[in-house]
DNA sequence: TTGGCCTAAAGTGTCGACACTTACTGAGGA
DNA sequence: TCCTCAGTAAGTGTCGACACTTTAGGCCAA
């Protein structure tokens, strides 16, 4: 009867279904910044009770999606200047160590795979000009995959689970494109380059760079749109 | 901003009490490393039902000091070697890029309160040799004052809301004393003051060498207790 | 008109019960 | 003796309902 009761023990739960859900549309601007989140109209949207819901909206507030108060409610996080600068100062810190750790411990094969992964991008990018580079997401993004392979749980978990959504939401909502693209596919190369001759030190410099150049490009675009 | 500014609407919630008092005693080791969490034996000791324990929970999870699998339940977390030097990793950097901040953004007058705080210490110290100058908790905290002093909330949020209570528990339970008590204390000391001069270059130094010398302490507690 | 109070509606926090999954026990067979 | 496999007990996930809080709107007084 159940679904996925073989799959040796990875029980997917209502609450997570849900959860995948809000944040999909959270992330894309389906659910508009700012707007409040109603627990009995996202049971019915849904067709659940508001248990797994909840359960769904505290993980939510996990990855600053969501900000809740005790008996007023939820709302959907407000993009904004500083809070991008707060969330990529962070970045900056822990993928330039992830660049470090995951010199030190990525196998081989790995980085061989990420590398394809680069040429793919690069190929993809060729073909269709317009699309965007940055919206490639999950196990095929490029930061994703040096970040697990800095094998540091706490790392792993702060980054692809607490701040990856985030990250997207604001690239995604900015419609990150432009010459940008090409530039950040290079810096990409390099700082692969550097993992791939296990020179720690110049990935992490490489990367902490990269980052601060991708913030000041968003950070351009959010101050014309904002005027 | 801060959490305890808006003190006007403070509603403590059955889950957020439940939760504190969990959270205090897996970080004493009155809940042992390792043992299962059974939902229906708290709420009976907690005397509320599992509702408001299940959301304590999400929040345990959260700061990593249970994990939990689904339809299986939940651990307290047990503690390794691997697991503080990959927390500690962390922390360097973070901690690092939070004096950064603090001797851009703490005010002249929270430094000074810091200084005295630090004094303090000094004194409770010399009374009561006995005791552990880390085992001071909360507000009174030294690294925690310098993390609330970068102003960035996500910042904040990691190392005070996710890993401290995991740090803490740390330290706490290997019992952290003796001979290194002094010299944190004069670490701190050349820390602030770096903060104090607006050298956060040299305070990011310093606080990343304070950490890996705590981490370096602290492993070599675990081993001889390991072995 | 404006400000404050009061009532009603909506929403969140909590509860007890049930469905389904997992873990345990013991009997039977090799 | 050991392994396998029902059957059962325990535990987690989900549900619908109720209590308390917050919010919205109308009424009255200044």
């Amino acid at each position: 009867m159940s679904e996925v009761s073989y799959n040796s023990r990875l029980a997917i739960t209502a609450a997570d279904r849900v959860l995948h859900e809000i944040q999909r549309a959270i992330v894309a601007g389906e659910i508009t910044p700012g707007s409040k989140i109603s627990e009995p109209e996202l049971a019915r949207r849904f067709d659940l009770s508001r248990a797994p819901l909840r359960e769904a909206l505290a993980r939510l507030e996990r990855c600053h999606l969501i900000e809740r108060l005790p008996n007023i409610g939820a709302r959907v996080v407000t993009l904004s200047i500083a809070g991008l600068s707060w969330l990529y100062q962070i970045r900056e810190e822990l993928e330039g160590l992830a660049c470090r750790l995951a010199a030190q411990h990525m196998s081989d094969q790995q980085i061989d795979e990420l590398c394809q992964l680069l040429d793919l991008h690069l190929a993809t990018q060729r073909v269709r000009e317009g699309e965007s580079y940055y919206q490639e997401a999950g196990d095929v993004d490029f930061h994703y995959r040096i970040i697990q392979g800095s094998n540091n749980p706490y790392l792993i978990n702060i980054l692809c689970d607490e701040l990856y959504y985030l990250v997207r939401m604001y690239r995604v909502q900015l419609g990150m494109n432009g010459p940008r693209v090409s530039r950040a596919f290079d810096e990409h190369k390099a700082i692969l380059t550097a993992i791939a001759n296990r020179d720690g030190e110049l990935a992490d410099l490489l990367m902490r760079r990269h980052i601060a150049a991708s913030r000041l490009n968003i950070e351009k675009h959010l101050q014309q749109l904002g005027k």
